[in-house]
RNA sequence: GUCCCCAUCGACUAACGGUCAGGUCAUCACCCUUUCAAGGUGGUAAUGCGGGUUCGACUCCCGCUGGGGACACCA
């Protein structure tokens, strides 16, 4: 069979889109692109009560950062829509009507209570919680009664009796699921809202899904969704479930650790690419020793026959040298539009923020050195103030300095008389006068840094002192200068 | 409780049944150096346990332990 691969994502809005599910929505996205396939986005929202559309947007917005698109999906349509599950109710229903006209469903007008007995029931003798039957075989006047009594019947699928159920699982392999630890489960509520189930089984058919690519929590669901199938007379798509992504308290991901939604890795000023290459690699590995992946090359190498089994703690850490990387040999147009941004939101009502030609050689200072984009607010504050805003620990050491006052005269001559204002012409004048005041190198270059930035970190001092220039320099050196003594 | 899945350095992972168990992040040391990063070099560090099968097991089989998931009128 040569058909086209289709294959899915399909988040429920209920809110916003995690790591989980947009490292599924990859793994499926790369294997449409790799197989010249098509990659679908759906919104599971049967669960009218808790989907927001804001969650959908949240969704499409996420998945459109990182690149990821999609060719048929709620807003741009397809030929096998809707794409929302809840546009498909009609469907889920006559699906379900047919059942009941075959026999392959029946009615259960059991209520809350009486099930929830019977759940207690059994785990009062230590079996598992199963629905006993009871509606099975009910006489036309018990289904008369209770539609008397006001009650509403929900639609359970009848489970037919059989052998075991197979998957045949590109990742795990064949997994048999036996038919006992199943039940007679419900498809329809009694409030006439069909399952997820019996949806999702719908949706895979109706769109024509060919490999389903989801997380392992959905493995034992799979037998559910296959039985709806073979009862409707489709035939399953082939399934390949993923290992979990868990935290790095090896529990499952949740708020804290990386749960949190994509787009606020964005806010973070985590690069799109960094990302997506990092969350390729949970799960799936090219060989021995690559590492960094374009997503075109991403799009062209992946496999799913190289997709691991065991579950992947999801490491900031690594993530956070990945975007170092990224943001060292990225594409520095974007990035530095990116960080212009950045300091614009942070440092925009001081003056010097409006300098353009200013903000573009702080930037070229400072890049090289940020693991996140949205570092560069803190780290360029200095430049931008009028005051230096001094750090305790830069203060500090400037106050304990031997000779401190003798050297900031010393440097306020130099950044007075060097010229031209370069960076090695301001090597060359510190290295002659530590030379002739009988100083180390960096005893002159120290005390330098605390007064003209007010940090004990930074840049390279020389090409800072030139980019905020001799003015501002002796400015800051004459204000330092009145620091109290230690 | 029942069923299903999983198990290599702290983390991500590689290894046709035969490798000295390799790479990356982190970590440590050293180098570079005006500080912090970056960069360079080197090091520490793993096959959960117990049985098989085999000349030979990370790899195949069984058991145990541990972790995860499912058993809903949630998705």
């Amino acid at each position: 069979m040569a058909d086209t691969v289709r294959v899915r994502i399909a988040p429920s809005p209920t809110g916003t889109l995690h790591i989980g599910n947009v490292r599924a929505g990859l793994f499926n996205w790369l294997f449409a692109r790799r197989m010249g396939g098509v990659f679908i986005l759906r919104i599971d929202d049967t669960d009218a009560a808790r989907s927001k559309p804001e969650y959908e947007e949240n969704i499409k917005a996420s998945f459109r950062w990182l690149g990821m698109d999609w060719d048929e999906g709620p807003d741009i349509g397809g030929p096998f829509g809707p794409y929302r599950q809840s546009e498909r109710m009609d469907r889920y229903l006559t699906a379900a009507e047919r059942l009941l006209a075959e026999g392959k469903a029946f009615r259960c007008w059991c209520t809350a209570e009486e099930l929830e007995a019977s759940r207690q029931a059994a785990a009062r003798r230590k079996e598992a919680p199963r629905y006993d039957g009871r509606c099975l075989n009910l006489t036309d006047a018990d289904r008369a009664k209770f539609e008397s009594e006001g009650r509403k019947a929900a639609i359970r699928f009848r489970l037919p009796e059989g052998p075991p159920v197979i998957v045949d699982d590109l990742i795990r392999g064949r997994v048999e699921m036996p038919r006992g630890m199943l039940d007679h489960f419900i498809i329809v509520r009694s409030d006439g809202k069909p399952v997820y189930n019996f949806c999702t089984a719908l949706d895979e058919a109706d769109h024509r899904i060919t490999h389903v690519i989801r997380g392992d929590d959905h493995l034992s669901n799979t037998p559910k969704q296959m039985l709806v199938m073979e009862a409707l007379g489709i035939t399953p798509p082939r399934y390949a479930h993923l290992p979990q992504i868990l935290g790095i308290d090896k529990a499952r991901l949740s708020k804290r650790h990386g749960a949190q939604g994509v787009l606020e890795l964005r806010d973070e000023g985590f690069l799109p690419e960094a990302v997506l290459n990092f969350l390729a690699l949970l799960g799936w590995s090219y060989d021995d020793k690559t590492e960094l992946f374009t997503p075109a090359e991403l799009k062209a190498s992946f496999s799913l026959d190289r997709v691991g089994k065991a579950p992947a703690v999801f490491d900031e850490t690594k993530l956070l040298w990945m975007n170092g990387q990224y943001i060292r040999n990225g594409p520095a147009e974007r990035i530095e539009a990116d960080l212009r941004a950045r300091i614009a939101a942070a440092h925009g009502a001081l003056p010097a923020a409006g300098d353009a030609a200013y903000v573009g050689r702080v930037i070229a200072l400072l890049r090289e050195s940020l693991k996140t984009l949205g570092e560069i607010g803190p780290l360029s504050e200095f430049f931008f103030r009028d005051e230096v805003v001094w750090e305790d620990e830069a203060k500090a050491r400037l106050a304990g300095w031997p000779r401190a006052a003798e050297i900031l005269a010393a440097v306020t001559g130099i950044v007075k008389d060097t010229s031209p204002f370069t960076p090695e012409a301001l090597e060359a004048a510190f290295r002659a006068k530590a030379e002739s005041m009988g100083l180390k190198f960096k005893e002159l270059v120290h005390p330098a840094r605390f007064a003209t930035t007010g940090r004990v970190a930074g840049p390279s001092l020389f090409h800072a002192l030139e980019v905020l220039g001799r003015d501002r320099c002796l400015a800051r050196l004459a204000s330092a200068a009145k620091l109290p003594p230690a």
